[in-house]
RNA sequence: GGUCCCGUAGCUCAGCUGGAUAGAGCAACAGAUUUCUAAUCUGUCGGUCACAGGUUCGAAUCCUGUCGGGAUCACCA
């Protein structure tokens, strides 16, 4: 049990004892001792007045000697004003460190009963190559299937490509008037940013087309309706939707160059799926479940055949779920594909890593299947992140003022490369043991800058301050780990067994028990992380206990220490926290490296 | 206009199920290395927690309103 609900039920009997009353739970309150004073644990005993029926001082005294006097756990106490300060003996800590497994699965939950949840994640279109926003909607996903697990969940990984409509087209039609045949091979180029080239051409020639139009007197939306390129887009999707062979077949050839290179993009990323949804097979989907709903009365059917629902009654508006001309629109795939995936698995919950731009589209669509009848509508979550946007605002792909994801990873490596340089840290390695090294880094320092942030807000990045390797970062806290591994290789080779039994008879300085302490709440900080859908608890976590180590290191030596007793629990002390700080990283996906 | 989200130090962010004197990093300045990795550590400077009310013993945190920023309300996805 949890040390925090172990001092609640002790309070729980010294106020039962002292005043005769037993409290509810609800009046207690027991938390982490500020940085500031002494002790570990804190009772605030202002909502206990109206059964002491004495000040705060004389409540938190009575209740302090009391706790003092009958539980061993409690060694010492103050009281400052209302609030009880606890200090924990160093037994009970020595007793954790000593007792608790610190293998890789430490903090992880083990549940008799597990759920299963899908997450869908990364859900890219594949007409232009992935940007930063990509990158953060990959890292959340990756990271909360790696927590949800740690939490003791079944996870299934999917990604769901969003490989036809009319931007694919756009892009086909492009390279078919002004590629002259290239392709990945003959030009160099990486296939995403190849048919992303022909995104942006597109772009950029019916924007004069529709310049020209108005020109000639018409207005800016009939131009964009009635320009050639765009009416020969949409006759290429029908023809698509024909099943046009030659269509198909160029269609084929430009995803297939878009699939390599986000494989590319996804390997020097570190994250994969379980299963991959390809939008072309799943778009019909959902046709059925709607019409049958309007059968039932569910939704409504205008004069013009369009298919809606009305959800005015919940505060929402209504929605279109088949267009007139009876095909479907986004909603209706998602009502499908939803269906489809409860019924091919064994899933209790169904997570879509999206921005939020699409609240309400997950508000509605967990509505209308909840109208629907299924019993697991309410089992949609949606995890929700705000954008991430530049210095003059929001990234526009067609206008260009994306930071590309490859180009942005690689930059990352360089600087790496650059730092390590500079600092004299790559003399000796390999070739090899240097890519590794840099790439470590440079993605730990990425990854770590964007999952720190609480996924709810929108965050800044500025490509022109790159991200820093020093402070709150990924690279500090790799480099704490790096440094504790090093002291442990110096143990061993001085023929320090670091496996030795640790003596439990010693006295704990602040720094040792603030360590413990920390690493004490890791499992609840996963626990956390996972009911908040929230890496950013993992990366505040780790640089907390980071710090924390760095500080204990500078004031104490480890392997000097004199007292044999002493140093080998400093040793273990060490162990544990490299332990814990690989595993908080490896639930961010990000490595810890041994060297650095 | 309706709905939702956000506003904390010069900058980037923690803290938000109410608790002590609001915290980090960056930037600026000053220091620490004969000692286990200085990508480290210590210190100084920096705040009307957007504003105004309210609830409370106690509010950055909860409620109401105002201001400012963003998203969304498509026969787009």
């Amino acid at each position: 049990m949890n040390l925090e609900k172990i001092l609640t039920q002790y309070t729980v009997k010294a106020v039962t004892s002292l005043y005769g009353v037993e409290p509810p739970e609800n009046l207690l309150q027991v938390q982490e001792t500020r940085k500031e004073f002494e002790g570990n644990f804190t009772i605030v005993v202002f909502p206990l007045l109206k059964i002491s029926k004495q000040s705060p001082e004389a409540t938190a005294e009575a209740i302090g000697e009391y706790l003092q006097a009958n539980y061993p756990e409690v060694s010492r106490y103050n009281v400052i004003k209302g609030f009880l300060n606890l200090m924990i003996a160093d037994a009970f800590w020595l007793g954790f460190m000593v007792e608790t497994r610190f293998d890789d699965q430490y903090g992880y939950s083990v549940q008799s009963d597990k759920f299963s949840k899908m997450i869908e994640y990364s859900s890219p279109n594949t007409n232009k190559p992935l940007h930063l926003g990509h990158i953060r909607n990959n890292l959340l996903g990756y990271s909360l299937s790696k927590i949800l697990a740690a939490n003791g969940n079944r996870i299934v990984k999917v990604n769901l490509v969003n490989d036809r409509g009319i931007h694919i087209c756009k892009s086909m039609l492009a390279w078919q008037k002004w590629g002259n045949g290239v392709t990945p091979e003959s030009s160099g180029k990486k296939g995403d940013h190849l048919v992303g080239d022909y995104y942006v051409k597109f772009d950029i020639e019916y924007k004069k087309e529709i310049e020209q139009l108005m020109q000639q007197g018409m207005d800016k939306d009939e131009a964009a309706r009635k320009a050639p390129l765009m009416q020969e887009a949409q006759e290429m999707l029908r023809r698509w939707e024909a099943k046009d062979p030659e269509t198909v077949a160029l269609w084929k050839m430009m995803n297939g160059w878009v699939y390599d290179g986000f494989g590319v993009t996804y390997k020097v990323l570190g994250v994969d799926f379980d299963r991959i949804y390809y939008e072309s097979q799943t778009y019909l989907l959902g046709k059925e479940i709607v019409m049958d709903g309007l059968k039932r009365g569910i939704f409504y059917q205008k004069e013009d055949g369009s298919v809606w629902v009305d959800l005015t009654a919940d505060g929402l508006d209504e929605k279109l779920l088949l267009r007139s001309d009876g095909t479907s629109v986004y909603m209706t795939q998602d009502i499908g594909t939803a269906c489809q995936r409860f019924e091919e698995y064994d899933i209790d919950e169904l997570i879509y890593v999206v921005g939020n731009e699409q609240n309400y589209h997950f508000q509605v669509l967990s509505l209308i299947l909840d109208k629907l009848g299924y019993s697991w509508a309410k089992s949609l979550k949606h995890m929700s992140y705000g954008m991430v946007e530049l210095p003059e605002g929001k990234m526009k792909s067609r206008e260009g003022t994306v930071v590309d994801a490859d180009d942005l990873m690689s930059e990352m490596t360089n600087i790496a490369y650059e730092m390590s340089q500079e600092l004299g840290k790559l003399d000796g390695l390999s070739a090899e043991e240097i890519d590794k090294t840099i790439h470590t880094i440079g993605m730990g320092a990425l990854k770590y800058f964007i999952l720190k942030v609480d996924p709810k807000k929108t965050m800044l990045f500025d490509p022109k301050e790159s991200i820093d390797f020093n402070g709150n970062t990924g690279p500090f806290i790799q480099y704490t780990h790096a440094r504790i591994q090093s002291v442990l290789r110096k143990a061993t080779e001085s023929g320090i067994d670091i496996h030795a039994v640790v003596d439990t008879n010693i006295t704990l300085n602040d720094k040792e028990v603030s360590l413990i302490q920390t690493i004490y709440n890791f499992p609840k900080t996963i626990n956390d992380a996972a009911g908040t859908y929230s890496p950013a608890l993992i990366a505040n976590y780790v640089y907390e206990l980071a710090k924390e180590y760095n500080q204990f290191y500078h004031d104490y030596s480890i392997l000097k220490e004199e007292n044999p007793a002493v140093r080998h629990f400093r040793i273990l002390l060490s162990k544990h926290v490299a332990q814990v700080i690989r595993t908080s990283l490896d639930l961010l996906g990000i490595d810890s490296p041994d060297r650095m």
